[in-house]
RNA sequence: GGAGGGGUGGCCGAGCGGCUUAUGGCGGCGGUCUUGAAAACCGCUCUCCGAUUCCAUCGGAGCGUGGGUUCGAAUCCCACCCCCUCCGCCA
Protein backbone atom coordinates (compact mmCIF):
# COMPACT_ATOMS: atom_id res chain seq x y z
CA UNK A 1 0.00 0.00 0.00
CA UNK A 2 1.38 3.84 -0.52
CA UNK A 3 1.01 5.96 2.30
CA UNK A 4 -2.01 8.25 1.65
CA UNK A 5 0.11 11.04 3.26
CA UNK A 6 2.46 11.18 0.86
CA UNK A 7 -0.79 11.02 -2.16
CA UNK A 8 -2.01 13.59 -0.18
CA UNK A 9 0.97 15.76 -0.30
CA UNK A 10 2.91 14.99 -3.32
CA UNK A 11 0.30 13.73 -5.84
CA UNK A 12 2.31 14.33 -8.79
CA UNK A 13 5.55 12.69 -7.69
CA UNK A 14 2.99 9.09 -6.93
CA UNK A 15 1.26 9.38 -10.17
CA UNK A 16 4.53 10.00 -12.47
CA UNK A 17 6.18 7.00 -10.31
CA UNK A 18 3.45 4.93 -11.22
CA UNK A 19 2.27 5.34 -14.59
CA UNK A 20 6.25 3.81 -15.09
CA UNK A 21 4.46 0.70 -15.16
CA UNK A 22 2.81 1.58 -18.30
CA UNK A 23 -0.61 1.99 -16.64
CA UNK A 24 -2.90 4.66 -15.17
CA UNK A 25 -4.68 4.98 -11.73
CA UNK A 26 -7.53 6.69 -9.97
CA UNK A 27 -5.09 8.89 -7.66
CA UNK A 28 -8.02 11.64 -8.53
CA UNK A 29 -10.61 9.51 -7.48
CA UNK A 30 -8.43 8.53 -3.95
CA UNK A 31 -7.46 12.66 -3.53
CA UNK A 32 -11.39 13.04 -3.89
CA UNK A 33 -12.51 10.53 -1.19
CA UNK A 34 -9.19 11.47 1.62
CA UNK A 35 -10.83 14.67 1.56
CA UNK A 36 -14.47 13.44 1.97
CA UNK A 37 -13.17 11.05 4.77
CA UNK A 38 -10.97 13.76 6.56
CA UNK A 39 -14.54 16.14 6.47
CA UNK A 40 -16.24 13.83 7.83
CA UNK A 41 -14.18 12.40 10.29
CA UNK A 42 -13.15 16.10 12.05
CA UNK A 43 -16.98 16.60 12.03
CA UNK A 44 -17.42 13.97 14.02
CA UNK A 45 -14.69 13.96 16.44
CA UNK A 46 -15.70 17.66 16.99
CA UNK A 47 -19.15 16.91 18.47
CA UNK A 48 -18.04 13.86 20.11
CA UNK A 49 -14.89 15.73 21.68
CA UNK A 50 -18.61 18.00 23.18
CA UNK A 51 -20.91 15.19 24.00
CA UNK A 52 -17.95 13.43 25.85
CA UNK A 53 -17.86 16.68 27.77
CA UNK A 54 -21.04 16.84 28.58
CA UNK A 55 -21.63 13.42 29.88
CA UNK A 56 -18.72 13.59 31.95
CA UNK A 57 -20.39 16.60 33.36
CA UNK A 58 -23.53 14.78 33.53
CA UNK A 59 -21.96 11.64 35.14
CA UNK A 60 -21.26 13.74 38.05
CA UNK A 61 -24.84 15.21 38.92
CA UNK A 62 -26.95 14.00 41.43
CA UNK A 63 -30.33 15.37 39.53
CA UNK A 64 -29.76 14.06 35.47
CA UNK A 65 -32.20 16.83 33.99
CA UNK A 66 -34.49 15.34 31.36
CA UNK A 67 -34.54 17.70 28.94
CA UNK A 68 -30.26 17.68 28.97
CA UNK A 69 -30.36 14.11 28.47
CA UNK A 70 -32.82 14.16 25.22
CA UNK A 71 -30.63 16.48 23.39
CA UNK A 72 -27.63 14.48 24.44
CA UNK A 73 -29.27 11.56 22.70
CA UNK A 74 -29.83 14.06 19.38
CA UNK A 75 -26.18 14.65 19.49
CA UNK A 76 -25.48 11.28 20.12
CA UNK A 77 -27.83 10.38 16.68
CA UNK A 78 -25.74 12.80 14.77
CA UNK A 79 -22.28 11.43 16.03
CA UNK A 80 -23.44 7.67 15.08
CA UNK A 81 -24.64 9.32 11.29
CA UNK A 82 -21.49 10.97 10.77
CA UNK A 83 -19.65 7.89 11.60
CA UNK A 84 -21.56 5.80 9.68
CA UNK A 85 -20.10 8.10 6.91
CA UNK A 86 -16.86 8.15 8.25
CA UNK A 87 -16.51 4.40 8.10
CA UNK A 88 -18.01 4.23 4.35
CA UNK A 89 -15.38 6.92 3.06
CA UNK A 90 -12.37 5.02 4.80
CA UNK A 91 -13.72 1.82 3.20
CA UNK A 92 -14.15 3.06 -0.27
CA UNK A 93 -10.79 4.66 0.12
CA UNK A 94 -9.10 2.32 1.50
CA UNK A 95 -10.58 -0.28 -1.48
CA UNK A 96 -8.93 2.13 -3.74
CA UNK A 97 -5.78 2.00 -2.26
CA UNK A 98 -5.66 -1.70 -1.78
CA UNK A 99 -5.80 -1.55 -5.83
CA UNK A 100 -2.59 0.49 -6.10
CA UNK A 101 0.81 -1.45 -7.15
CA UNK A 102 4.07 -0.36 -5.77
CA UNK A 103 6.21 2.31 -6.72
CA UNK A 104 9.34 1.66 -8.69
CA UNK A 105 12.57 1.91 -7.36
CA UNK A 106 14.63 4.60 -8.81
CA UNK A 107 17.10 2.86 -10.61
CA UNK A 108 14.47 0.13 -12.00
CA UNK A 109 14.88 0.79 -16.00
CA UNK A 110 11.72 2.23 -17.47
CA UNK A 111 10.06 -0.12 -20.10
CA UNK A 112 6.87 -1.64 -20.99
CA UNK A 113 7.90 -5.35 -21.93
CA UNK A 114 10.44 -8.39 -21.41
CA UNK A 115 12.75 -6.57 -24.34
CA UNK A 116 13.52 -3.73 -21.76
CA UNK A 117 14.46 -6.01 -18.85
CA UNK A 118 18.65 -5.91 -18.37
CA UNK A 119 20.74 -8.68 -18.03
CA UNK A 120 22.88 -7.68 -15.60
CA UNK A 121 25.33 -10.94 -15.71
CA UNK A 122 25.93 -14.00 -16.74
CA UNK A 123 27.11 -16.91 -15.36
CA UNK A 124 28.84 -19.87 -17.07
CA UNK A 125 28.43 -21.47 -20.80
CA UNK A 126 26.32 -22.99 -22.45
CA UNK A 127 27.54 -26.73 -22.92
CA UNK A 128 28.19 -27.55 -26.60
CA UNK A 129 26.80 -31.10 -26.61
CA UNK A 130 28.28 -33.62 -29.27
CA UNK A 131 24.45 -34.41 -29.60
CA UNK A 132 21.26 -33.34 -29.97
CA UNK A 133 20.01 -32.16 -26.33
CA UNK A 134 16.46 -33.49 -25.90
CA UNK A 135 14.31 -31.57 -23.85
CA UNK A 136 13.14 -32.60 -20.41
CA UNK A 137 9.65 -34.49 -21.31
CA UNK A 138 11.12 -36.28 -23.48
CA UNK A 139 14.20 -37.34 -21.18
CA UNK A 140 11.62 -37.68 -18.38
CA UNK A 141 9.65 -39.95 -20.06
CA UNK A 142 12.66 -42.50 -21.66
CA UNK A 143 13.36 -42.57 -18.43
CA UNK A 144 10.34 -43.21 -16.82
CA UNK A 145 10.49 -40.29 -14.44
CA UNK A 146 7.87 -37.97 -15.42
CA UNK A 147 4.97 -39.28 -16.11
CA UNK A 148 2.11 -36.48 -17.59
CA UNK A 149 -0.75 -38.80 -18.63
CA UNK A 150 -0.47 -40.02 -14.78
CA UNK A 151 -0.89 -36.06 -14.12
CA UNK A 152 -3.92 -36.09 -16.36
CA UNK A 153 -5.73 -38.91 -14.99
CA UNK A 154 -5.69 -37.46 -11.84
CA UNK A 155 -6.01 -34.26 -11.85
CA UNK A 156 -6.06 -32.62 -15.51
CA UNK A 157 -4.07 -30.70 -17.19
CA UNK A 158 -0.89 -29.50 -16.16
CA UNK A 159 -0.63 -31.87 -13.33
CA UNK A 160 2.30 -34.69 -13.14
CA UNK A 161 3.55 -37.33 -11.46
CA UNK A 162 7.30 -37.77 -10.68
CA UNK A 163 8.77 -41.23 -10.22
CA UNK A 164 11.74 -42.76 -8.79
CA UNK A 165 14.88 -40.95 -9.34
CA UNK A 166 12.79 -38.26 -10.47
CA UNK A 167 10.77 -37.58 -7.75
CA UNK A 168 14.23 -38.47 -5.48
CA UNK A 169 15.95 -35.92 -7.47
CA UNK A 170 13.41 -33.07 -6.79
CA UNK A 171 13.51 -34.57 -2.89
CA UNK A 172 17.18 -33.87 -2.90
CA UNK A 173 17.07 -30.29 -4.18
CA UNK A 174 14.67 -29.48 -1.90
CA UNK A 175 16.99 -30.57 1.26
CA UNK A 176 19.88 -29.46 -1.12
CA UNK A 177 19.00 -25.67 -1.11
CA UNK A 178 17.39 -25.39 2.31
CA UNK A 179 20.43 -27.12 3.87
CA UNK A 180 23.13 -24.73 1.46
CA UNK A 181 20.74 -21.47 2.78
CA UNK A 182 20.54 -22.39 6.71
CA UNK A 183 24.15 -23.24 6.87
CA UNK A 184 26.00 -21.30 4.74
CA UNK A 185 23.69 -17.84 3.99
CA UNK A 186 22.46 -17.85 7.74
CA UNK A 187 18.70 -18.23 7.24
CA UNK A 188 16.08 -19.97 10.05
CA UNK A 189 14.15 -22.63 8.59
CA UNK A 190 10.68 -22.24 9.24
CA UNK A 191 7.75 -24.73 8.08
CA UNK A 192 4.45 -22.71 7.46
CA UNK A 193 1.07 -23.67 6.62
CA UNK A 194 0.09 -23.61 2.79
CA UNK A 195 -3.72 -22.42 3.29
CA UNK A 196 -4.13 -19.40 4.87
CA UNK A 197 -6.91 -16.70 5.82
CA UNK A 198 -8.11 -13.79 3.64
CA UNK A 199 -6.37 -11.17 5.24
CA UNK A 200 -2.79 -12.75 4.75
CA UNK A 201 -3.51 -12.71 0.84
CA UNK A 202 -4.04 -8.55 1.47
CA UNK A 203 -0.83 -8.26 3.63
CA UNK A 204 0.78 -9.67 0.51
CA UNK A 205 -0.71 -8.29 -1.71
CA UNK A 206 -2.41 -10.89 -3.63
CA UNK A 207 -6.31 -9.75 -2.64
CA UNK A 208 -8.25 -7.81 -3.58
CA UNK A 209 -6.54 -7.67 -7.07
CA UNK A 210 -5.52 -11.08 -8.11
CA UNK A 211 -8.04 -13.63 -6.43
CA UNK A 212 -8.85 -14.94 -10.14
CA UNK A 213 -5.06 -17.00 -9.98
CA UNK A 214 -5.54 -18.44 -5.95
CA UNK A 215 -7.40 -21.88 -5.18
CA UNK A 216 -9.59 -21.47 -2.01
CA UNK A 217 -11.76 -23.37 0.34
CA UNK A 218 -14.93 -22.25 0.34
CA UNK A 219 -16.36 -23.77 2.80
CA UNK A 220 -13.77 -22.46 5.37
CA UNK A 221 -12.69 -19.47 3.52
CA UNK A 222 -9.15 -20.84 3.27
CA UNK A 223 -6.64 -19.74 0.62
CA UNK A 224 -4.07 -21.63 -0.90
CA UNK A 225 -0.46 -20.36 -1.00
CA UNK A 226 0.44 -19.33 -4.62
CA UNK A 227 4.32 -18.60 -2.69
CA UNK A 228 5.94 -19.07 0.72
CA UNK A 229 5.82 -15.60 0.50
CA UNK A 230 2.76 -14.84 1.66
CA UNK A 231 2.71 -16.54 5.12
CA UNK A 232 6.04 -15.13 5.55
CA UNK A 233 4.93 -11.78 5.13
CA UNK A 234 2.37 -12.50 7.77
CA UNK A 235 4.62 -14.06 10.44
CA UNK A 236 4.96 -10.77 12.08
CA UNK A 237 1.47 -9.40 10.90
CA UNK A 238 0.74 -6.22 13.51
CA UNK A 239 4.52 -6.39 15.06
CA UNK A 240 7.08 -4.11 16.06
CA UNK A 241 10.30 -5.19 15.54
CA UNK A 242 13.43 -4.27 17.55
CA UNK A 243 16.34 -2.71 15.47
CA UNK A 244 18.58 -5.24 16.91
CA UNK A 245 16.73 -8.07 15.80
CA UNK A 246 16.49 -7.05 11.66
CA UNK A 247 17.26 -8.06 9.36
CA UNK A 248 15.21 -11.53 9.86
CA UNK A 249 16.42 -13.95 7.18
CA UNK A 250 13.92 -16.76 6.77
CA UNK A 251 13.78 -19.93 4.67
CA UNK A 252 10.82 -22.22 3.38
CA UNK A 253 10.42 -24.88 1.67
CA UNK A 254 6.46 -25.17 0.80
CA UNK A 255 4.06 -26.43 -2.07
CA UNK A 256 2.82 -23.77 -4.06
CA UNK A 257 -0.69 -23.66 -5.84
CA UNK A 258 -1.65 -20.89 -8.70
CA UNK A 259 -4.89 -21.32 -11.09
CA UNK A 260 -2.70 -19.78 -14.68
CA UNK A 261 -5.48 -18.91 -16.15
CA UNK A 262 -3.94 -19.59 -19.65
CA UNK A 263 -4.89 -20.21 -22.92
CA UNK A 264 -4.62 -23.86 -23.50
CA UNK A 265 -1.91 -24.45 -25.35
CA UNK A 266 0.49 -22.21 -24.10
CA UNK A 267 3.46 -23.71 -21.94
CA UNK A 268 1.75 -27.25 -21.71
CA UNK A 269 4.86 -29.15 -22.85
CA UNK A 270 6.74 -30.64 -19.68
CA UNK A 271 6.76 -29.18 -15.87
CA UNK A 272 7.72 -25.76 -16.14
CA UNK A 273 4.02 -24.45 -15.61
CA UNK A 274 2.02 -26.59 -13.10
CA UNK A 275 -0.84 -25.77 -10.89
CA UNK A 276 1.30 -27.57 -8.01
CA UNK A 277 4.84 -27.02 -7.58
CA UNK A 278 7.61 -27.25 -4.99
CA UNK A 279 9.21 -24.12 -3.80
CA UNK A 280 12.59 -23.18 -1.43
CA UNK A 281 11.55 -19.55 -0.63
CA UNK A 282 14.02 -16.53 1.24
CA UNK A 283 12.36 -14.09 2.96
CA UNK A 284 14.00 -11.02 4.22
CA UNK A 285 12.72 -8.42 7.00
CA UNK A 286 15.01 -5.36 7.40
CA UNK A 287 15.14 -1.92 7.78
CA UNK A 288 14.10 0.82 4.72
CA UNK A 289 17.86 1.64 5.03
CA UNK A 290 19.16 -1.85 4.26
CA UNK A 291 16.97 -3.05 1.94
CA UNK A 292 18.85 -1.98 -0.82
CA UNK A 293 21.86 -4.00 -0.14
CA UNK A 294 20.21 -7.00 1.36
CA UNK A 295 18.37 -7.56 -2.35
CA UNK A 296 21.90 -7.69 -3.47
CA UNK A 297 22.30 -10.71 -0.71
CA UNK A 298 19.32 -12.45 -1.61
CA UNK A 299 19.93 -12.67 -5.43
CA UNK A 300 23.25 -13.90 -4.41
CA UNK A 301 22.25 -16.21 -2.07
CA UNK A 302 20.04 -17.70 -4.46
CA UNK A 303 22.68 -17.86 -7.60
CA UNK A 304 24.72 -19.68 -5.22
CA UNK A 305 22.44 -22.68 -5.86
CA UNK A 306 23.14 -22.13 -9.51
CA UNK A 307 26.85 -22.12 -8.96
CA UNK A 308 26.91 -25.45 -7.00
CA UNK A 309 24.81 -27.30 -8.96
CA UNK A 310 26.82 -25.86 -12.21
CA UNK A 311 24.38 -24.77 -14.24
CA UNK A 312 24.89 -21.56 -16.52
CA UNK A 313 22.68 -18.61 -15.65
CA UNK A 314 21.97 -15.12 -16.14
CA UNK A 315 20.34 -12.43 -13.95
CA UNK A 316 18.05 -10.04 -15.26
CA UNK A 317 16.41 -7.00 -13.89
CA UNK A 318 12.98 -6.30 -14.51
CA UNK A 319 11.95 -3.08 -16.34
CA UNK A 320 9.18 -1.07 -14.45
CA UNK A 321 6.22 -2.60 -17.17
CA UNK A 322 7.78 -6.37 -15.49
CA UNK A 323 7.33 -5.33 -11.97
CA UNK A 324 5.31 -7.58 -9.51
CA UNK A 325 2.21 -5.64 -8.06
CA UNK A 326 4.31 -5.39 -4.84
CA UNK A 327 7.87 -5.16 -6.07
CA UNK A 328 9.61 -2.17 -5.85
CA UNK A 329 12.60 -3.42 -7.20
CA UNK A 330 12.94 -6.94 -8.94
CA UNK A 331 15.86 -9.38 -10.36
CA UNK A 332 15.05 -12.47 -12.03
CA UNK A 333 17.57 -15.50 -12.06
CA UNK A 334 17.74 -17.62 -15.29
CA UNK A 335 19.13 -21.13 -15.59
CA UNK A 336 19.78 -22.58 -19.21
CA UNK A 337 18.24 -25.42 -20.37
CA UNK A 338 19.62 -26.69 -23.73
CA UNK A 339 16.84 -29.03 -24.15
CA UNK A 340 13.86 -26.39 -24.38
CA UNK A 341 16.50 -23.86 -25.55
CA UNK A 342 15.36 -21.40 -23.36
CA UNK A 343 16.23 -19.67 -20.28
CA UNK A 344 14.27 -20.23 -17.47
CA UNK A 345 12.95 -18.21 -14.57
CA UNK A 346 13.97 -20.09 -11.54
CA UNK A 347 14.06 -17.39 -9.01
CA UNK A 348 12.32 -13.93 -8.91
CA UNK A 349 14.04 -11.78 -5.96
CA UNK A 350 12.12 -8.41 -4.76
CA UNK A 351 12.44 -5.74 -2.81
CA UNK A 352 8.82 -5.06 -1.77
CA UNK A 353 10.19 -1.42 0.25
CA UNK A 354 7.52 -0.93 3.12
CA UNK A 355 4.38 -1.74 0.27
CA UNK A 356 3.75 -5.24 1.99
CA UNK A 357 5.15 -4.07 5.54
CA UNK A 358 2.69 -1.71 5.21
CA UNK A 359 -0.71 -3.85 4.25
CA UNK A 360 0.48 -6.29 7.71
CA UNK A 361 1.32 -3.80 10.16
CA UNK A 362 4.93 -4.50 10.25
CA UNK A 363 7.44 -2.00 11.90
CA UNK A 364 10.05 -1.46 14.06
CA UNK A 365 11.69 1.24 16.09
CA UNK A 366 14.79 2.85 14.66
CA UNK A 367 16.23 3.89 18.18
CA UNK A 368 15.30 4.74 21.94
CA UNK A 369 12.14 7.22 22.05
CA UNK A 370 11.82 7.51 17.98
CA UNK A 371 8.33 6.57 16.79
CA UNK A 372 7.83 3.71 14.77
CA UNK A 373 8.53 3.20 11.20
CA UNK A 374 7.48 0.54 8.21
CA UNK A 375 9.72 -2.15 7.44
CA UNK A 376 11.28 -3.13 4.26
CA UNK A 377 10.47 -6.66 3.21
CA UNK A 378 12.02 -9.10 0.74
CA UNK A 379 11.93 -12.15 -1.14
CA UNK A 380 13.14 -14.40 -3.58
CA UNK A 381 13.04 -18.43 -4.41
CA UNK A 382 16.01 -20.41 -3.70
CA UNK A 383 15.00 -21.78 -5.78
CA UNK A 384 12.02 -23.27 -7.44
CA UNK A 385 11.88 -26.91 -7.79
CA UNK A 386 10.37 -28.24 -11.12
CA UNK A 387 12.37 -25.79 -13.19
CA UNK A 388 15.60 -26.86 -11.34
CA UNK A 389 14.38 -30.34 -11.88
CA UNK A 390 14.07 -29.42 -15.81
CA UNK A 391 17.74 -27.74 -16.21
CA UNK A 392 19.27 -30.21 -14.35
CA UNK A 393 17.83 -32.66 -16.36
CA UNK A 394 18.54 -30.94 -19.73
CA UNK A 395 22.11 -29.66 -18.94
CA UNK A 396 23.82 -33.54 -17.27
CA UNK A 397 22.12 -35.30 -20.19
CA UNK A 398 24.53 -37.67 -21.53
CA UNK A 399 24.14 -38.72 -25.48
CA UNK A 400 22.62 -42.40 -24.61
CA UNK A 401 19.93 -40.27 -22.86
CA UNK A 402 21.00 -41.17 -19.47
CA UNK A 403 21.42 -37.94 -16.90
CA UNK A 404 24.04 -37.57 -14.90
CA UNK A 405 24.10 -36.50 -11.08
CA UNK A 406 25.33 -33.18 -10.10
CA UNK A 407 28.12 -33.54 -7.76
CA UNK A 408 26.98 -31.83 -4.70
CA UNK A 409 23.35 -33.65 -5.03
CA UNK A 410 25.55 -36.97 -4.59
CA UNK A 411 24.93 -37.04 -0.83
CA UNK A 412 21.57 -36.64 -1.22
CA UNK A 413 20.85 -39.06 -3.82
CA UNK A 414 20.74 -42.99 -3.53
CA UNK A 415 22.37 -43.11 -6.99
CA UNK A 416 26.16 -42.55 -7.09
CA UNK A 417 26.28 -42.04 -11.28
CA UNK A 418 23.30 -41.01 -12.46
CA UNK A 419 19.90 -42.81 -14.30
C1' G B 1 -18.21 -32.36 16.20
C1' G B 2 -20.48 -31.98 21.74
C1' A B 3 -20.16 -29.61 26.75
C1' G B 4 -17.86 -26.01 29.80
C1' G B 5 -14.23 -21.90 30.90
C1' G B 6 -11.67 -17.73 29.05
C1' G B 7 -9.27 -13.47 25.73
C1' U B 8 -7.47 -6.39 29.62
C1' G B 9 -0.95 -2.52 28.12
C1' G B 10 6.06 -5.84 26.76
C1' C B 11 4.43 -9.80 30.65
C1' C B 12 1.27 -11.21 35.01
C1' G B 13 -3.27 -9.56 36.81
C1' A B 14 -7.67 -6.34 39.05
C1' G B 15 -11.91 -3.81 37.34
C1' C B 16 -18.18 -6.13 35.98
C1' G B 17 -22.61 1.00 33.75
C1' G B 18 -20.16 7.45 35.34
C1' C B 19 -15.32 8.36 41.07
C1' U B 20 -10.50 4.79 35.38
C1' U B 21 -6.58 10.39 31.86
C1' A B 22 -7.52 1.24 32.95
C1' U B 23 -5.82 -0.39 40.27
C1' G B 24 -1.48 -3.24 41.50
C1' G B 25 2.85 -6.02 40.40
C1' C B 26 6.96 -7.73 37.13
C1' G B 27 10.22 -6.20 33.38
C1' G B 28 12.48 -1.85 30.95
C1' C B 29 14.42 3.41 31.11
C1' G B 30 16.04 7.82 33.89
C1' G B 31 17.32 9.84 38.71
C1' U B 32 18.73 9.97 44.22
C1' C B 33 22.25 7.29 47.31
C1' U B 34 27.28 4.61 46.46
C1' U B 35 34.46 4.18 45.08
C1' G B 36 31.45 0.77 41.90
C1' A B 37 27.36 -2.50 42.10
C1' A B 38 23.10 -4.38 44.67
C1' A B 39 19.10 -2.93 47.74
C1' A B 40 15.87 1.04 48.86
C1' C B 41 13.33 5.35 47.31
C1' C B 42 11.40 8.94 43.34
C1' G B 43 9.79 9.60 38.36
C1' C B 44 8.82 7.79 33.36
C1' U B 45 7.00 3.68 30.43
C1' C B 46 1.50 1.72 24.37
C1' U B 47 -0.43 2.26 19.40
C1' C B 48 -3.19 4.57 15.57
C1' C B 49 -5.89 8.75 13.26
C1' G B 50 -6.93 13.95 12.59
C1' A B 51 -6.13 19.35 13.24
C1' U B 52 -2.77 23.27 13.88
C1' U B 53 1.35 28.03 14.51
C1' C B 54 4.44 20.27 13.17
C1' C B 55 11.50 18.54 17.35
C1' A B 56 5.41 20.57 20.05
C1' U B 57 0.30 21.28 21.37
C1' C B 58 -4.89 20.01 21.14
C1' G B 59 -8.77 16.56 19.90
C1' G B 60 -10.49 11.54 18.70
C1' A B 61 -10.07 6.12 18.79
C1' G B 62 -8.30 1.48 20.88
C1' C B 63 -9.58 -3.71 26.95
C1' G B 64 -9.81 -10.45 20.86
C1' U B 65 -12.79 -8.51 16.09
C1' G B 66 -17.26 -6.28 14.23
C1' G B 67 -22.09 -4.53 15.30
C1' G B 68 -25.90 -2.98 19.00
C1' U B 69 -28.28 -0.93 23.75
C1' U B 70 -27.34 3.77 26.69
C1' C B 71 -26.82 10.80 27.86
C1' G B 72 -22.44 7.54 29.16
C1' A B 73 -19.71 0.61 27.87
C1' A B 74 -13.48 -2.83 29.52
C1' U B 75 -18.26 -3.58 32.17
C1' C B 76 -24.86 -5.12 29.30
C1' C B 77 -26.74 -7.65 24.38
C1' C B 78 -25.71 -10.14 19.41
C1' A B 79 -22.43 -12.29 15.77
C1' C B 80 -17.66 -13.89 14.56
C1' C B 81 -12.33 -15.17 15.60
C1' C B 82 -8.87 -17.33 18.83
C1' C B 83 -7.09 -20.03 23.32
C1' C B 84 -7.77 -23.65 27.41
C1' U B 85 -10.25 -28.17 29.83
C1' C B 86 -13.18 -32.63 29.27
C1' C B 87 -15.69 -36.06 25.80
C1' G B 88 -15.86 -38.03 20.70
C1' C B 89 -12.88 -38.81 16.25
C1' C B 90 -8.20 -39.17 14.16
C1' A B 91 -2.09 -39.14 11.81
Amino acid sequence: MIDIRLIRENPDLVRRELEKRGDTFALDEILELDVRYRGFLRHSEELRAQHNETSKQLGMKKEKPPGLIAEMRLVGEQISALQQQTREARAALDALLLELPNMPHSGVPVGRSESDNVVVRTWGTPKEFAFEPLPHWELGEKLGIIDFQQGVKLSGSRFYVLKGLGAQLQRALISFMVDVHVREHGYREVYVPAMVRRECMVSSGNLPKFGDNLYRDEQDDFWFIPTAEVPLTNLHREEILKLEDLPLNYVAYTPCFRREQLAAGSDTRGIKRGHQFEKVELYKVTDPQSSDSELENLVADAEAICRKVAIPYRVAQLCTGELGFAAHKTYDIEMWAPGCGEWLEVSSCSNCSDFQARRAGIRYRPGRGAGTQFVHTLNGSGLALPRVVIAVLENYQQADGTVLVPEVLKPYLQVQSGC
